[in-house]
DNA sequence: TTGAATTTTCAAAACTTATTGAAAATAAAT
DNA sequence: ATTTATTTTCAATAAGTTTTGAAAATTCAA
């Protein structure tokens, strides 16, 4: 397969991959595009390589930049902006996974903390249940808000390899 | 709190909540009403808790079903159908891990793995760069993948209170 | 069978989200 | 200070998704 070829299968599959995970087309192939450019690109670039207008590149590309995914750039002599996105994957991953552990995660625990307080009957079988399905989700997330919680202040190698040799 | 302003508050924002994770809004609602639900409930049950119409219920119902969250449950001398979901919140996550697995990470390394093999000249920056980003993002899939694997493997016990142990 | 209860389907409508493009704002050069 | 290049904004529109509701299909009982 050629270049140009692989590059748009990528870019067209990593936006549907995104649309599966609440981020929008446009948004996940600005990012692909970035990803597999050697150098940096202005808004006309991506806007001529993804055939988009260009105030849906500026909004997208502040929305990359408030991920913390895409970096603005100066290039010397050029009046231009430029754009470039982090190529390190464990950075990107550990990027995102910060930002909806606050956006999202966080929240919720709050929310649920509160809504196990919910006041009744222990022993009447709708609240019964309400407050161990409650309880129940809270938990679960507490672990997977601690093991996130390490994820992103470990650094890859650690994290991978000692994963690995921990789940052989 | 009361229980019925409790239950309102977890159904809805539950459902805001999967709309950030690619889940419609309904689907998400109608699995957390079943899930504090202490008895299975009938179609007619939902529409009027939910205040959505009969067609709505039952396509994001078999939706849940076809992800394996909802049962159908037949109830000796009933005529209608009943609903439940499993409680098991560890389950839940298990479930739908290996269905998102099976639906996107597998067919997106496959996919990725093919892209690596693009032809063209390693000396090309273009193309070196696009072959790393690749190769990078197949890799840190590849491990989540095994990660996954192992976890939707073990029981729930056993993960968290080896990962617990492990992370500190 | 036939008829009533229940579930399923799906075209049309409602709603939501994404995109455009041109005008306004900003920044740099002359 | 004025012109020119560039970026940003946002109302209008397009595209996409979800929901409705009534008709068709199915299931069960008499």
């Amino acid at each position: 397969m050629k270049l140009t070829e692989a590059k748009a299968q990528f870019i067209s599959s990593w936006g549907a991959f995104g649309t599966h995970w609440g981020i929008n087309r446009t948004m996940a192939q600005i990012h692909a595009l970035l990803l597999v450019s050697a150098r940096p690109l202005t808004q006309d670039d991506v806007m001529e390589e993804l055939d988009i207008s260009r105030g849906n590149v500026n909004m997208n590309m502040r929305d990359l930049i408030s991920w913390g995914l895409v970096d603005r750039v100066l290039l010397p002599g050029e009046r231009k902006e430029y754009f470039t996105a982090e190529k390190d994957i464990w950075k990107v991953a550990t990027q995102i996974i910060k930002e909806r552990k606050k956006r999202e995660l966080d929240p919720m625990l709050k929310l649920l903390q509160q809504l196990e307080n919910v006041d009744g009957d222990k022993k009447d079988a709708d609240t019964k249940q309400f407050i161990e399905t409650i309880s129940g989700i809270r938990k679960f997330g507490g672990q997977a808000d601690k093991m996130l919680d390490v994820m992103v202040k470990a650094d890859e190698s650690w994290f991978l390899g000692s994963l690995l040799k921990f789940f052989k």
